[in-house]
DNA sequence: TATTGCTATATTGTCGACATAATGATGCTT
DNA sequence: AAGCATCATTATGTCGACAATATAGCAATA
């Protein structure tokens, strides 16, 4: 699925998108030092740009940047997983409150139909659920909100690091069919227009969430 | 009263504090035009220099940029304003629940001597309090609760915007005794550790602060 | 007169070069 | 030999110029 609708227009969009997937997909090491002139040939475009690409991504969170000294890739660490998933319960359920008071009835429709679709294929064996399934149902919940700084934060911040501790600390896997039944809850939840509890449960979900991610790396 | 500990080394530092603050305290208008190259001759920067702090701008949501065509300063409504707030709501009532757990028994000491100090201006009929005082008490919980992208999300971003409502809606004003009270309560519930309570109280503090701003609105 | 297409202009996007600060090596001093 | 100062190197910060794109105005046509 592709995220958000950002369509890059100009050289430095491009760049900082292909920046950005190589630093959450692994291939640019955690940790390591981003040299403008390196990426620079890499990418086969000016300093400029590379410079811009690199300043967005220290407001995503993705990078470091010391004065005069340069960009880092940021190092991930448990505390600094912890620290995010704070963060995505508090504006996740947020978001779960306000989409229980601000989605449309066919937003509603559409994402009951969604569950369907997700409560079929697990029936089937399928399970790449977690990766596709489970982030389309959490972004339609954050649109459904419709709060502007509330998309903004979790879209172009937090779910682009939430997918770099995922991928790169390899986390597939389980909790699919208990996160079924969490995602139920919510919907059914938002449908009855019940703000407190969409929200409560929206948060409880990301605490399991986290839980589960906490269980492995220890 | 100093926003975070921000020292500007870079020329792209200072331009960028320069116009977000002449952006906040209303000296350029919300809604306008930034024309890079007007800017740049008005603060005696070159355009990439100017284009640096703009893009930071935008990242900060202060403003908006389209490709190819430029960036405006974002227009200021009552709806903006209630969603700033619900987010608001949402980080610092984490904020507050993380406090609770780990601040340290001298910063609670502290934030107890701050109230303390206030509780005196408001006797001797000071009510600056609102501006410095509020800010501050609300910046050391949300230090307090030691979480990364909570700072950086409530002090880059969120509160300038925030500051920006104030100012150029003119709202100083009251609601300082009732506000009072209602720090004391937050402060008593971290002191004892009840992050459950600490979290409440703070969102309730900051819906109220909402709901008397948008009563004045109208 | 309204509309459409073209052109001129102004603004943003991109680039390469220069200025400046940090880092590591080298040599000197104690 | 250890520590400190100096210098060379390398990377980042800054700049002015050029390229590409959008916008406004004008003219021509239906």
């Amino acid at each position: 699925m592709l995220l958000a609708n950002e369509q890059p227009v100009t050289a430095a969009d491009k760049t900082f998108i292909l920046l950005r997937d190589d630093i959450v997909e692994g291939r640019i090491v955690a940790g390591s030092k981003l040299s403008e002139t390196e990426l620079s040939t890499k990418y086969a475009v000016s300093r400029a740009i590379i410079r811009e690409a690199i300043n967005r991504l220290e407001a995503c969170h993705i990078v470091e940047r010391k004065a005069n000294v340069g960009a880092r890739v940021v190092a991930l660490s448990q505390q600094g997983l912890i620290e995010l998933y704070q963060v995505r319960e508090s504006l996740e359920g947020m978001a779960a409150r306000l989409a229980a008071v601000n989605m449309t009835h066919e937003e509603i429709d559409d994402l009951m139909g969604l569950l369907k679709r997700h409560f079929d294929e697990i029936k089937d064996g399928q399970s790449y659920y977690q990766e596709a399934g489970d982030v389309d149902f959490h972004y339609r919940i954050i649109l459904g909100s419709k709060n502007k700084h509330l998309i903004s934060m979790l879209f172009d911040g937090i779910y682009h690091l939430v997918r770099m501790y995922r991928v790169q600390l390899g986390m597939a896997g389980p909790r699919v069919t208990t996160a079924y039944d969490e995602h139920k809850h919510i919907v059914k939840a938002i449908a009855n227009r019940d703000a407190e509890l969409a929200e409560m449960l929206m948060r409880r979900h990301i605490m399991y969430s986290k839980n589960s991610i906490e269980a492995k790396l220890s």
